[in-house]
DNA sequence: AAGATCGTCAACCGCCATTAA
DNA sequence: ATTAATGGCGGTTGACGATCT
């Protein structure tokens, strides 16, 4: 028998030896128990010296995204929310690179997310989710609307404890606000003070590079064409047709270093210009209790985000 | 109650970079 | 310098539970 024969017939007997899907609570305990004793790396050899008819690769998974100690499970917080929306406008998809900023979470959970949750709304709004205009509602409207849900929940206050990326001037910010009986125009000054502080040069506030504003111009402007040749027409997707409009509004409010005006940002108080344009179930809309509405524990869902412009 | 559809997430695949022989 | 092994990453799949019709 030629020898690359009994090769490839050795190789198909290991393969058909190898077990695949779902690992079971056995295997689970073989692969802690040996990780404990031998520590990890060398996957391939730990795989067979563990015992464990699986691949090297399938063992380094298992124990990386689910066996570790350190693994958190359930819900990701709403900080944790925060950060993959504002790391992923800087990053893309740097799914590990994203993961080290939130310990305990593996880059398979936050690629789950986000083709979950994120790609989905980007789905109904039939945008292209890697598209500059997608970028631009996290900017302007995920990421702002996040801050608001932090910012009426009892976690927003333990987040100045852990080293957040929000600045301490955004809560000072928000509190001067309050006093001065501006509801929705905090979020405007929280975003600005996430600009002005941040040590990224892109970070999750609207402003955008110079190179980039030409082409978030291009595509907003993009959008409003659509919602101007079809402005009811998206049936079923008033949501969209809002979002249009504020895209239109940040569109139009570029300036001239390639950043967006204050007033661009203030979605508390639109130009008249675009008051016109709003219908009153969109001023409606501004009237909603964002803070309270549905929020328990710290936990909720992305769909919640966006209500009241939900998709059903 | 049952089948269809949807959403979630663990697991796999292929590719690439690095390292050791 | 070359090659094979290994580890890491991002994309994709499929099982399964939840929800809808």
């Amino acid at each position: 028998m030629p020898s690359s024969t009994k090769t490839s017939t050795n190789s198909c007997e290991v393969a058909d030896q190898l077990r695949r899907g779902p690992w079971t609570l056995e295997e689970d305990s073989l692969l802690i128990h040996y990780i404990a004793r031998h520590g990890e790396g060398h996957w391939n050899l730990l795989a067979k010296r563990a015992g464990l008819r699986r691949t090297g690769k399938s063992c380094r998974l298992r124990w990386l995204n689910y066996l570790k100690p350190d693994v958190k499970r359930g819900n990701l917080t709403p900080h944790e929310q925060f950060l993959i929306l504002e790391l992923h406008c800087k990053w893309g998809n740097r799914w590990s690179k994203i993961a080290q900023e939130l310990p305990g979470r593996t880059d398979n959970e936050i690629k789950n997310y986000w083709r979950t949750s994120v790609q989905k709304q980007a789905r109904h709004l039939k945008i292209d989710a890697n598209s500059a205009a997608f970028r631009d509602l996290i900017r302007c409207f995920w990421i702002p609307r996040l801050l608001q849900k932090m910012e009426g929940s009892a976690f927003f206050s333990s987040m100045k404890s852990e080293n957040s990326i929000l600045p301490q001037s955004l809560e000072q910010t928000m509190k001067q606000q309050q006093v001065a009986g501006q509801g929705r125009g905090s979020l405007s000054e929280a975003i600005q003070c996430l600009e002005q502080n941040s040590d990224s040069e892109q970070c999750a506030s609207p402003r955008v590079s110079s190179s980039e504003s030409m082409n978030n111009n291009i595509s907003q402007i993009s959008v409003f064409a659509e919602y101007q040749t079809n402005p009811f027409g998206v049936t079923g997707h008033n949501d969209y047709n809002t979002l249009a409009k504020d895209c239109y509004y940040v569109a139009n409010n570029v300036d001239s270093s390639g950043g967006y005006d204050k007033e661009t940002i203030n979605l508390a108080s639109p130009s008249a210009a675009v008051k016109d344009f709003m219908t009153d179930g969109d001023c409606q809309l501004a009237g909603n209790d964002w803070v309270n509405d549905g929020f328990a524990d710290g936990i909720w869902s992305m769909g919640e985000l966006w209500e009241p412009w939900s998709f059903h």
